[in-house]
DNA sequence: TGTACATTTGCACAATCATTCAAATGAAAA
DNA sequence: TTTTCATTTGAATGATTGTGCAAATGTACA
């Protein structure tokens, strides 16, 4: 009832091999940790969260965050990268909002 | 057309009145990062996903999962701790399940 | 031009975290 | 009882990360 593979044994091979199958056939869970660890953050997801509700500027995100400015900046930086947030300049500004408001 | 706040100039002042108003109104930022926190790892993920298919045993899902045991076993004691996965005692074998089968 | 201000960036640091190793626990089999 | 095996636990560690400070960038206004 047991075989081994890499000096781990596998109890009911059967089952283990159905649902490697069955997870196989997904998406890849690295990829949806880190899209998810985008979101596992109190700070990104305030700021998530008040982008739902209106285009803002970096100085407004600070006060509803509760942040210091470059500290803001820097999570910014990091929902662009994975493209969750865009922004757009206007004089000494920028505004920033969702790329995609489903979430 | 702005006010101080603790160091920090707030821009429009009316829209983050009102989206702080809003944000209040739901559910805290830091609870629900902490719970997204325990979704946002590719081994957690990875059990979650396996549990979602099939009760199993520590030993299957070390090989499901891929990483030692006891790496398994810390990572299954925080999932047990936010309460996401809870287990069964059978003779020598854990057999783990979520708690909450939608995920 | 120079000043003022919003935002970004580089650096540093403290804290958290995912992992492994070795030892401990507990339960069945010999 | 002793042995065997699945699982848990504690300690240690390397890596990642969230944050603030100080300096840099860029834009508008005097």
């Amino acid at each position: 009832m047991s075989s081994d593979v890499c000096d781990i044994s596998i109890i009911h091979q059967d089952q283990v091999d159905r649902v490697a199958k069955a997870m196989a056939s997904g998406p890849p869970a690295s990829a949806m940790a880190d899209f998810l660890k985008a979101l596992a953050d109190p700070t990104r997801l305030k700021v998530i969260q008040a982008l739902h509700h209106a285009e803002l500027c970096v100085c407004d995100l600070t006060a509803l965050v509760g942040i210091s400015v470059s500290g803001l900046s820097h999570q910014l930086r990091y929902l662009r990268n994975k493209n969750i947030v865009k922004f757009r300049k206007e004089g000494k500004l920028a505004y920033y909002s969702l790329t995609d408001e489903h979430i």
